[in-house]
DNA sequence: CGCCTCATTGAAGAGTATCAAAAACTGTGG
DNA sequence: CCACAGTTTTTGATACTCTTCAATGAGGCG
């Protein structure tokens, strides 16, 4: 077996199944049962959790930490297409039908996963059909973010497009502080430009010249600072 | 009332309703239920069905024609996001919630369509959980698509891009032939442009350059004639 | 403190957008 | 069937922006 198969020890008491959305309709001694069903792994930073191609039978739920789903194209670029963290989920796409999948998905951070087969949960779908809502909603919120990075990529500048996935962090994983929003980058420079389709060099010049407008400050090259948000969000109008 | 608002001529004998893949688990007398909460609509080419940001509570299934559903910039430009056509449907994701729409929707050419209240299909989907589970792989489908467009639009360059599309055409709207595949376009070259992210001028010159090469032969402003797939699916990796 | 990784900055080059004009196509009416 | 008008497409020249390649600088971790 892997070594990175674990029982349950960070959430023995706090039924860490019903910190994930998909289970906010469930009653304790339902997620009880639902526990029972789940498997844990651990990831370390930098470890793949799922190789593009690879089929597979479960659904991952993200119970802890961060990962990036993304491709690979054959002159070596790379498309980020999802950032996961605490509470998403991926491989839905096999619940229907076993589909290889279209990306990789890869840990930008200790993550800790909770891994449910697909017929437990296909069971559980027809168990408790909430479920299967959420499972439905979570796809429509994820086809309206990818319709909007269409229209980012296909209609806004460079500086806008930039702008737009700062406020997209913001809104994920900001925190308010008195100067304005900190947001914990979850990637790098060059991975902000694997997410928007652009050369980690533009990103790091445009960022540059946003912080020399007074938009953003730098603290390191973790965390940005959003000064003017108001000024960004019209900057992508 | 609307005066385009029709009782159902053209499928009095057909059951257009069956020749939807959401309703292929049917049989023909749940279809015969099913056709009686249909309303039957139909629209002149460049007539809107849907006005972005508009709030509908029913869904939308295309039944003879196509339509785009795109968005317009604060600029004027305009993102195309679909093009959907008989089979297709949109609406989907207010079935969940009452949500305004993201984009807007316009009939390509003469399109007439099934339209069924949230309601009913909510009904529908409860009475026929094949439904429901029809729908949400046409999502996942969906979601495929927008990922392998943001790919092309983020690594790709732009000869690849416009293959990308000719060959999406050419599975959707592509009729085999003895020189190769002939697709009827479903849209102009500004709206290939529109498609894709480029301008219209953009769009032209590459394929006339690629005509050069002997890749495709334009066949009128409508038609593209595909003379060489394996090379055209080649220059995309 | 030193090393390694990541980010920044610079200069040159490639490619697309833009603006402008000519050509081709589409559909209409004679 | 042809001519015409409106629309769409193509082509050309220029400007601008991003990418690329290269070098410097800063940050993080042992």
């Amino acid at each position: 077996m892997d070594s990175s198969l674990y029982t349950c020890n960070s959430c023995q008491h706090k039924l860490c199944a019903g910190r994930v959305s998909l289970f906010t309709s469930l009653d304790t001694e339902q997620l009880m049962q639902v526990m029972k069903l789940i498997v844990h792994k651990e990831y370390k930073k930098g470890e793949l959790l799922l190789y593009e191609g690879e089929v597979r039978n479960d659904l991952v739920i993200v119970n802890k930490g961060q990962v990036k789903a993304f491709r690979n194209t054959a002159d070596g670029k790379e498309q980020i297409l999802y950032i996961f963290s605490e509470g998403d989920f991926f491989g839905e796409k096999n619940l229907l039908r076993d589909q290889a999948s279209n990306y990789a998905v890869e840990a930008l951070e200790e993550t800790h996963v909770c891994i449910i087969r697909k017929d437990d949960f296909q069971n559980l779908v027809k168990q408790y059909p909430d479920i299967g809502l959420k499972v439905m909603e979570v796809l429509c919120q994820r086809l309206d973010r990818l319709e909007n990075t269409i229209e980012n990529m296909g209609t806004r500048t460079v500086s806008a497009r930039i702008s737009s996935v700062l406020l997209e962090f913001a809104e994920k994983f900001g925190k308010e502080s008195p100067q304005g929003i900190i947001i914990d980058l979850p990637l790098s420079r060059e991975g902000i430009a694997n997410y928007i389709g652009l050369t980690r060099e533009t990103v790091s010049r445009k960022m540059s010249s946003m912080q020399d407008e007074g938009l953003i400050e730098m603290i390191g090259n973790k965390k940005i600072l959003l000064l003017n948000k108001a000024a960004l969000e019209k900057s992508i109008e």
